[in-house]
DNA sequence: AAAAAGTACATGATTTTTCATATATATTAT
DNA sequence: ATAATATATATGAAAAATCATGTACTTTTT
């Protein structure tokens, strides 16, 4: 079968590895009773606790009225935790809480050795370049996120 | 800050590629009515007219139920045509009508000018790199569709 | 120091997407 | 040939996601 335009083209070919290998994980994710929005929140939060809300859902790649109605249910299964910050009350910073850390926890290790058998499939010298060049594509959302000139974490 | 888990998490990394790169793009295309949902179904029935609505869904990356609907909606727009296969009278194969292929042309070629684009932050041989492995990811898809012994057009 | 403009998050209506299952046709086993 | 099983697509209710806008607070301008 010809495909020609499309599997030349690289936001097919990063949509499809991304798509393939997610819902790969996802299945496991499932399994434990997690969704996949509610993880991508909870790692976010497990590496960088306090984000405010707005930043969250960028790095979480949601938009912001979507990431109020996750937290607002992760806060529900008591999972996070909301808190106003005292230098600006309109802001709220998102903290994952023990049991949230307690839930997320296994599913990275689970995460990692999912991530072996997917770069098992390639070679040494692959693995190492395919990591760097994404690194290099990822300067452009992290430039996105300077030009907002977005306020991260809660500092108080 | 540190993200110290998810800035070296691949499907994260790629999550990310495909999410910064797709979303210009898609503004591009929903400046031009086009939604991009709309757009996959379409350039993939421009690189293989006459897939079958399931060989469609897999390509696409959508659930079947969706395609249904999606595919419903341009049948609307008489983008294009669902024609009962002979052989086997549940498939569906889908085929692009003169007016999508309208619609759809000066999309691949702006496609094609923003790809560039995006290309263009990575030294060639990280190019070179980038698109040859993640052919080589693809190949797990493919697989799927090989288990799944996917018929794909109609042939009639 | 007001007024105006801007920002962070929340809300609710609308649209999209998913999930479970129905319907029609094909294939396989008896 | 018939029954049982499997497959392709459609459908409709439910859930999730988006969009436009509201509210509360902050910053900037005058």
């Amino acid at each position: 079968m010809s495909k020609k335009f499309i599997d030349n083209y690289l936001l097919f070919q990063l949509a499809l590895a991304s798509h393939t290998f997610s819902e790969e994980f996802y299945d496991q994710l499932r399994a434990a009773g997690v969704s996949p929005p509610k993880w991508r929140i909870l790692i976010n939060l497990m590496d960088c606790p306090g984000m405010y809300l707005t930043a969250l859902a960028k790095y979480a790649l949601y938009e912001q009225s979507r990431v109020t109605k996750l937290v607002d249910q992760l806060v529900g299964e008591k999972l996070v935790e909301k808190r106003t910050s005292h230098q600006d009350r309109r802001r709220v910073s998102i903290h994952i809480t023990d049991k949230g850390l307690a839930l997320v926890k296994p599913l990275v290790v689970q995460a990692k050795i999912h991530e072996k058998s997917v770069l098992a499939g390639l070679t040494p010298t692959d693995r190492k370049h395919l990591k760097s060049i994404l690194k290099k594509l990822a300067n452009r959302h992290a430039k996105d996120m300077q030009v907002a000139n977005l306020k991260l974490v809660d500092t108080t």
